[in-house]
DNA sequence: CATATTGGTAACAACAGAGTTACCTTTCTC
DNA sequence: GAGAAAGGTAACTCTGTTGTTACCAATATG
């Protein structure tokens, strides 16, 4: 399970969100969501897998904390979009061009549209 | 579809990293990336719905575009979590100490565990 | 030691997501 | 105007995810 996908659940959502403010067990987070206690033990599961939460066993109880670290690739990719300036209209159009152009010259000059590579 | 979903595909982020490079066509994404041109027009819908994308007809043609306002969301969500200082030992404990005691307290006074609220 | 509590997993049903091919409409181009 | 190009959608299949209940193992507790 990556993280983007972990991240992808609501209820997972919450379930971090809880852990943020401190460890919890299962029985304690079913209490609190409208889930089963298998439910939550499986999102813990793929959480645990993507790296998100860690489980620290003490006695017959678990302790679920967070683990915040994936994170970074999240925001990494999210900043990656985010920081780009608006495009003016002018790059807009060069933009445009380009691709007409590029087109073109894919439907005069590639027979087949299968390349390998892009 | 939320923004969450819309960048848990690994296509759907490949997607929006090649817009990130400028607007693009559903032939041309098609070509770039290894699935079906349906497949491509769906995501870009997807991604639409998620306000992540933005379509210019242009003639026939149908130039797509970035919109990576929505990501806010999600780096507001990482950033949440990730901005947590280390948790030291003697915070765990206390926190360990004060799941224990919630959960005796519990244990003595809910008959039932099905109430409404937490 | 008997019982309750915690929690993981299996088995199942229901649903959503993602891919494909086939088909249709719209718009260029000759 | 005929044909090619672009693109959206429908129909279908497949797979993965999410939820549930039932069951089992391990550990506290009186």
């Amino acid at each position: 399970m990556d993280v983007f996908s972990a991240i992808a659940d609501p209820l997972r959502r919450e379930l971090l969100t809880r852990l943020a403010a401190g460890p919890a067990r299962v029985v304690d987070l079913a209490a609190e969501h409208p889930v089963s206690r298998p439910a939550v033990s499986r999102h813990l599961r793929m959480l645990t897998e993507a790296g998100l939460v860690v489980a620290d066993d003490v006695g017959r109880e678990r302790h679920y904390r967070l683990l915040p670290e994936p994170l970074v690739e999240v925001r990494a990719f999210a900043a990656s979009l985010e920081r780009r300036p608006p495009i003016p209209e002018s790059a807009l159009d060069a933009l445009d061009t380009e691709v007409r152009r590029t087109s073109r010259e894919r439907r005069l000059a590639a027979p087949t549209h299968t390349e390998e590579s892009a």
